[in-house]
DNA sequence: AGCACA
């Protein structure tokens, strides 16, 4: 999804998993590919990992996208120790170029199935906000309040989690949860911030069965 | 078949 028009980074698949030599195939292997891909262009990495699920893959992580284009093309099908390889594009953009280009965010070390969820919808919420940047959003005209009130919220959402969303937008000051009555009071620096916020998280879905329903907090 | 990055 965050790729529409090719990648830096070729995956490549049916790899010789056993090549035959003293070492790990799988660390040997990351220098042939070094080597061969490093023809087309500049080779920033290649990651060749060892576990059952990424045997005989790899991912070759090109400078632009011209070079990994230009280096699939001429690659594709290439005969490699006795197997043809398939080259195709990754999916995602690679760590590095993420980096590079300004646009990481942080993956969570243990893979936990809340964390993965987290992190997903951090990746949505990323686009989505870029997407509605586009639109104007606001200009100070409808800053009622700092504080926005949330409501309809499943038990299965965490004061965290709501924080590491609402984090996202300039301003953001608190999060209080009242999980008993499914409410959360989030709280910004500034009206603008807020309202930022709320018009760019109202109806954000948090699950499958759980969208956001923002609106200004009663002033107290 | 299988899309990772510490």
């Amino acid at each position: 999804m965050d790729t529409e028009d090719g990648n830096e980074t070729l995956y490549i698949q049916n790899l010789n998993e056993k090549i035959k030599s003293q070492g790990k195939t799988h660390i040997e292997m990351k220098g042939f590919l070094y080597q061969l891909f490093s023809h087309y262009g500049t080779v920033l990495d290649v990651i060749n990992q060892s576990q059952y699920r990424m045997r005989g893959q790899a991912f070759v992580i090109f400078d632009t996208k011209q070079e990994a284009e230009n280096a699939m093309r001429l690659l594709q099908g290439y005969y490699f120790y006795g197997k043809s390889m398939k080259l195709s594009y990754a999916q995602h953009k690679s760590d590095i170029i993420a980096k590079r280009d300004g646009v990481y965010i942080e993956r969570p070390s243990s893979y936990s199935t809340e964390k993965r969820l987290e992190f997903f919808n951090r990746l949505k919420l990323k686009n989505s906000i870029k997407h509605r940047s586009d639109l104007g959003t606001t200009n100070g005209t409808f800053g009622s309040n700092n504080i926005l009130f949330l409501e309809r919220l499943e038990g299965s959402v965490s004061e965290a989690f709501l924080g590491n969303i609402f984090g996202l937008y300039p301003g953001f000051k608190e999060v209080r949860l009242v999980s008993e009555k499914g409410v959360a009071f989030v709280e910004y620096y500034d009206n603008e911030e807020a309202a930022k916020a709320l018009i760019g998280l109202n109806g954000f879905k948090v699950s499958p069965t759980c969208q956001l329903f923002i609106t200004y907090a009663k002033r107290g």
